[in-house]
DNA sequence: GGAATACCCACCAAAGCAGTTGGGATTAAA
DNA sequence: TTTAATCCCAACTGCTTTGGTGGGTATTCC
């Protein structure tokens, strides 16, 4: 039960633009070295960070990406959430409407729930800001 | 970052034979069919849950599987782990030996390691016992 | 105008997934 | 002693996903 290298990449280039945030639009050449990703790769998880709201972006020479929001409004849940789609274990505890046959006497089901539950507890408590600030032990107070 | 089949259908056919347990070897294809599983592919399953010591096997007609402990000594954790690898979202957080060429400076890396943490909590909690007793208020209070 | 950048889309090789197939070995029962 | 039920093993396969690469276009600053 792996993240793939979407979710992985994603989140260090977004733990760099956190890092350099307040400088204006950063160049995803300069992410991609600075982080070691391949630039074209990346462009494409930037595309889905921007359609979801979390990146804007400035085109022309000097331009660039930016956080849309202040690194302490972004959470790693969202950022996971918009590259690797929902966080769940299996689809039949996602949101997503899905919905299997036995439903209700499958006794599976729960657990998948409470694996859901403790991930979704952790991502969506964790900011870039606590990234960037390394905030282990802000991070184990609200949990 | 979802299960394989694997571990959902390694699961389901461990919580069947927890549901059985006591009588005696039970048959794969009893168990692919209670739980709308594929025979063959199930077998191979097993096959991996005897190697992890998870199940004892008696050859020939009237033979079959058994937990090769009592449900209550069979977690999620030891199952899910036979069958899908170590459960951490990135190998850098695995108890493998992978060693990750940045490891300290990575921001990413703790909050992966949050995130095995929590998902280790549950499911080393929970046993076959608790599932078959759908103990969801016991677990509760576990965690 | 030229350089730097984001944007867009098609393509691709390799790996992993979810089985299937086919045969063999072992054992209980008839 | 035959037969049917069962576990055991390993190869094969079609499909999808992953992790990219490449090429061209549009926009903006100097």
């Amino acid at each position: 039960m792996k993240l793939s290298t979407k979710g992985r990449y994603g989140l260090m280039a977004m733990y760099q633009l956190a890092q350099d945030y307040g400088q204006g639009p950063i160049s995803l050449k300069y992410v991609a070295e600075k982080q070691g990703l391949s630039e074209n790769y990346l462009e494409q998880l930037f595309s889905n960070l921007k359609k979801e709201g979390l990146l804007t972006s400035t085109r022309g020479a000097y331009g660039g990406y930016m956080l849309s929001r202040i690194p302490g409004e972004i959470t790693v849940g969202q950022i996971l959430r918009s590259l690797e789609g929902n966080m769940s274990p299996s689809d039949c505890v996602a949101d997503d409407g899905f919905d299997c046959a036995k439903d209700e006497s499958c006794a599976s089901k729960w657990v998948f729930a409470k694996i859901k539950d403790s991930i979704d507890r952790v991502i969506d408590s964790i900011t870039l800001e606590d990234m960037v600030n390394d905030n282990q032990s802000v991070i184990d107070r609200r949990m």
